[in-house]
RNA sequence: GGGCGCAUAGCUCAGCGGGAGAGCACUCGCCUUACAAGCGAGGGGUCGCAGGUUCAAAUCCUGCUGCGCCCACCA
């Protein structure tokens, strides 16, 4: 009786083999014939389900993806030969500012919301210097119609490289299902308090006119320059103050200085004024101001920066607003500014990007008087929205938030517990996501005042002068979802009550991409939707993704999970790392060393190329290594090449043929590689699992195959044949599934030769299997006849001889328990050396020696 | 300033308490009835530095240096 089961299959060995041309074949046969369907009809535990990152499909295709996608997938195909249901979805993320962006270069064409539907419309065929505007509904229509066109590039490349995602269980973050369970868990946390608004300031990009989070933040570097400026106090006293933000002057309502300061003592109380403005503003002490930076005091504006803001809130101070939305100064002077003078100098800077305003009231300072000395040179870090490229301003605007534990202990070691019943892979990551944690200062921001998005599914109602109530928002009914609040009615309203008074009106922003993205595992499972599914695969098992992106869509999904689900999300994250360039920088577009995946695919073929992927560990930055796809290509050649070669020498599925003890040593071996191999995969360590694989199969290539081949051609009987014949086909067949996640495409074309069905829903090899064949013989056997051949091959290679020169005798010497070992190879040893004549000689040496005579 | 990670052959990396290893690159050789896009053999490293623990340290501990990432600071 075989080890495995295998029905009568017609063996169809090529004649000669290549690598060449698999994706094509096997790409549609595995979509044929469902290989990857998800079987929603089993239980729980036979499930394992992948919370698949939505790459943003508006981005650039990358090896980046290539790589992470790849980890990704050879847990999913081990866990799938492990007999698991492998739920398995893609989606894309097609939400938000991103794609807008990309939407306005590729058409030339804007939002503008206040223009009708068009829908006739088209955007000009070209690009052109005129900027187009169009109606959201039809801006709207260019998303979806770009975003198609993307995702079938991705889909392309995904298949091509040979992700086993069952295509059907597709979304995309925003279709039908996607609003409708992002509007309804906001509606939750709404409902349960987790939701509510508040009118403060809020870092605002100046571009893209939108509030943005801090998880959306972050430093660059910019030059700047400190300015001395001049206040001036009671008694014709100066105070001299420093600011990287002239142009702010005007929305001064302060000066703070530290409490112990005693430059300052004597002022704290006082009223000082501006230079040029004239506005009287006191000078106050708090503790955050450090008397080691600029002169010790600070000029506290509406608002340069997140500072302010606490001094503003804390010590009650004015509001004098000068930076608009847009990023200029607004017309009018703020409140406050009432010296005819100080009137005359705003005029010089209403209207006026921050940039030229500093300029200006430089020039100003300077004539007045009121500039010290010329301005001193720094570089500084200014806080950016990522995505944008002009520093973050800080605005007073009414948002939406969500509870995150940024402002309630008790909710942030909740968030802290569920990081720490997360298994993290590798496990250092766990620290990025508790640092993340207990920095946070505020709650999440979800709203955003952008187009291309899930509508905040409100309105508000309008009193009898038309004004709206905020703090009675109306919320549309669950029947209703998606809904989109600037085209449908409220319920008990009518449309054209929409802006009457006592009428309503919409809220016309849009939610974070985050707050989307941050329900992937509950979009995927249809929660709410398809009880029947989320019950079998919620909470997830596994989660992968970048570790740059622990803190926003990590965190979010946690925090949603959290309220939402009482859970975590996943029971596993695995981070992947970057890729770098061959100079350790990490790749980018502007330093043209960006390689296309598609074109990598075809030059190396697709197993290649998991192969370099594969090599590197879980959260470990690797660098693109072209090379290493050379040698993934050369593995899957090799495995084509063994592989007929062993089939060529008779097929044998019987495992009570193997008698020999070499035989038996090498599936020995073998066991102990799938044990290793699958404790590796157990801990998420694929790359291990490669590795041992890799390694088994040269030795068995270089040493084993050599050692055998002349026996099982039948040199020494049937009997001797058959032992080596069912010991390679056990062997290869057990190689192929080890290799299976790796190299999905040459292990499917080799199990095709001789096998039913497809090795990606064959049984993982068990060691048990393996041990039952070799019972408890010595693996030394093997390595013992490896060593001794490796002494003949030397020798020769020394000698400047072929291979297949004679030898003449060969001498081995070692103690008898070594001698043991050989003699049960030592036929074999002969053969593949072609030896004349060997002798054994016991010795009172450690170590086996071999000695040849040519 | 705080946290995390990394430092081993020219390159990419494995090893993480008892022999310093792999692949690539390099050198030499070989048509060997699976594979010349192959096969065989070989050279090459005081395991970042300094201490400590131990019979024994690349491996554990402490400190230092350098590199990277995250966070904070940004008058």
């Amino acid at each position: 009786m075989g080890v495995m089961t295998s029905e009568a299959h017609e063996l169809r060995v090529p004649d000669r083999v290549t690598a060449d041309g698999l994706e094509d074949k096997w790409v549609p046969r595995w979509e044929r014939a469902g290989v990857y369907r998800f079987d929603r009809t089993r239980a729980r535990e036979a499930i394992y389900a992948i919370d698949t990152p939505p790459p943003t499909v508006s981005g650039s295709l990358h090896v980046g993806h290539v790589f992470s996608y790849t980890h990704t997938d050879t847990i999913a195909r081990y866990q799938r030969m492990r007999g698991r249901a492998v739920f398995y979805p893609m989606g894309w993320d097609d939400n938000g500012l991103p794609t807008e962006r990309r939407v306005q270069n590729y058409f030339g064409v804007r939002c503008d919301p206040s223009l009708p539907y068009d829908p006739g419309f088209q955007p000009p065929p070209q690009p052109g210097k005129e900027v187009v505007a169009c109606s959201r509904p039809n801006f709207i229509e260019l998303c979806e119609r770009l975003t198609e066109v993307d995702e079938q590039a991705f889909e392309d490349l995904w298949r091509r490289l040979g992700l086993s995602v069952d295509w059907s269980l597709t979304y995309q973050t925003i279709d039908e299902n996607a609003r409708a369970i992002s509007q309804r868990a906001f509606l939750r946390n709404l409902d349960r308090g987790e939701a509510y608004q508040s009118d403060a300031p809020t870092l605002w990009d100046v571009t893209f006119q939108t509030a943005v989070a801090q998880a959306e933040l972050e430093d660059r570097d910019r030059p700047a320059a400190y300015h001395h400026i001049t206040f001036h106090g009671a008694a014709d006293t100066r105070i001299p103050i420093a600011t990287t933000r002239p142009e702010l002057l005007p929305a001064c309502v302060a000066l703070v200085a530290h409490p112990d300061d005693e430059r300052y003592v004597e002022l704290f109380g006082s009223t000082v004024r501006s230079p040029l403005f004239n506005v009287a503003v006191p000078v106050l002490a708090h503790r955050l101001a450090d008397p080691d930076k600029g002169f010790g005091i600070a000029m506290v504006c509406t608002f340069g920066d997140l500072t302010d803001v606490i001094w503003w809130r804390e010590l009650d101070l004015a509001t004098r607003t000068v930076v608009g939305r847009d990023g200029r100064l607004i017309a009018e002077p703020p409140p406050g500014l009432d010296d005819e003078s100080g009137r005359a100098a705003y005029a010089h800077l209403a209207g006026a990007t921050v940039h030229t305003a500093r300029e200006r009231i430089v020039g100003l300072l300077r004539e007045s008087g009121d500039l010290q000395g010329e301005p001193e040179p720094i570089v500084h870090a200014v806080k950016f929205y990522e995505k944008g490229d002009r520093p973050l301003e800080i605005v007073s605007s009414r948002q939406w938030y969500v509870h995150n534990g940024g402002r309630d202990s008790d909710l942030r070691s909740a968030l802290l517990d569920r990081g720490n019943q997360l298994s993290w892979h590798p496990e250092h990551m766990r620290s990025r996501y508790a640092n993340w944690v207990n920095g946070l200062t505020g709650d999440w921001l979800i709203s955003r005042q952008r187009f291309f998005g899930v509508p905040i599914p409100l309105w508000y109602p309008l009193n009898g002068e038309g004004e709206p109530q905020y703090n009675k928002p109306l919320v549309p009914d669950d029947a209703q979802l998606p809904v989109d609040p600037t085209s449908e009615a409220p319920p008990g309203y009518a449309e054209d009550q929409r802006g009457q008074a006592d009428g309503f009106i919409a809220d016309s922003d849009v939610m974070d991409t985050w707050a989307t993205s941050s329900l992937t595992p509950q979009i995927a499972s249809r929660w709410t939707v398809d009880d029947d599914l989320f019950q079998r695969v919620f909470p997830m098992d596994l989660r992968p993704q970048g570790h740059d992106i622990i803190r926003t869509w990590l965190f979010s999904t946690i925090v949603r999970a959290h309220l939402e689900n009482g859970t975590l999300p996943w029971r596993h994250a695995a981070l992947s790392g970057w890729i770098l360039d061959p100079d350790r920088k990490k790749m980018s577009k502007s330093k043209g060393n960006v390689v296309t995946p598609m074109g990598l695919l075809e030059r190396h073929g697709s197993d290649a190329v998991r192969y370099w992927a594969a090599s590197g560990r879980p959260g470990v930055d690797t660098a693109f290594d072209e090379g290493q796809m050379k040698v993934g290509r050369r593995l899957a050649i090799k495995i084509l090449n063994a592989s007929r070669f062993v089939l060529g020498l008779g097929v044998a599925d019987d495992s009570a043929a193997v008698t020999h003890a070499l035989d038996r040593a090498m599936l020995a071996e073998l066991a102990a590689v799938v044990e290793n191999a699958t404790n590796a995969f157990d801990s998420y360590d694929y790359t291990r699992a490669l590795e041992r694989t890799e390694r088994f199969f040269w030795t068995f290539c270089d040493d084993y195959l050599e050692l055998v081949k002349v026996r099982a051609y039948g040199e020494y009987g049937d009997d001797a044949a058959n032992s080596a014949r069912a010991a390679l086909t056990l062997a290869l067949s057990t190689m192929l599934r080890l290799f299976a996640p790796f190299m999905p495409f040459t292990t499917e074309e080799v199990w095709s030769w001789w096998r039913p069905g497809t090795v990606h829903r064959a049984p993982w090899p068990a060691v048990e299997e393996l041990r039952a064949v070799c019972g408890n013989v010595d693996r030394r056997i093997l390595s013992t006849a490896a060593e001794v051949i490796r002494t003949v091959r030397k020798s020769k290679s020394d000698a400047k001889l072929s291979m297949r020169a004679a030898v003449e005798r060969l001498t081995v010497r070692g103690p008898h328990s070594s001698l043991v070992l050989f003699g049960e190879a030592q036929r074999d040893v002969q053969a593949a050396g072609h030896i004349g004549r060997i002798e054994i000689v016991p010795s009172r040496d450690d170590a086996l020696t071999a000695e040849v005579s040519l």
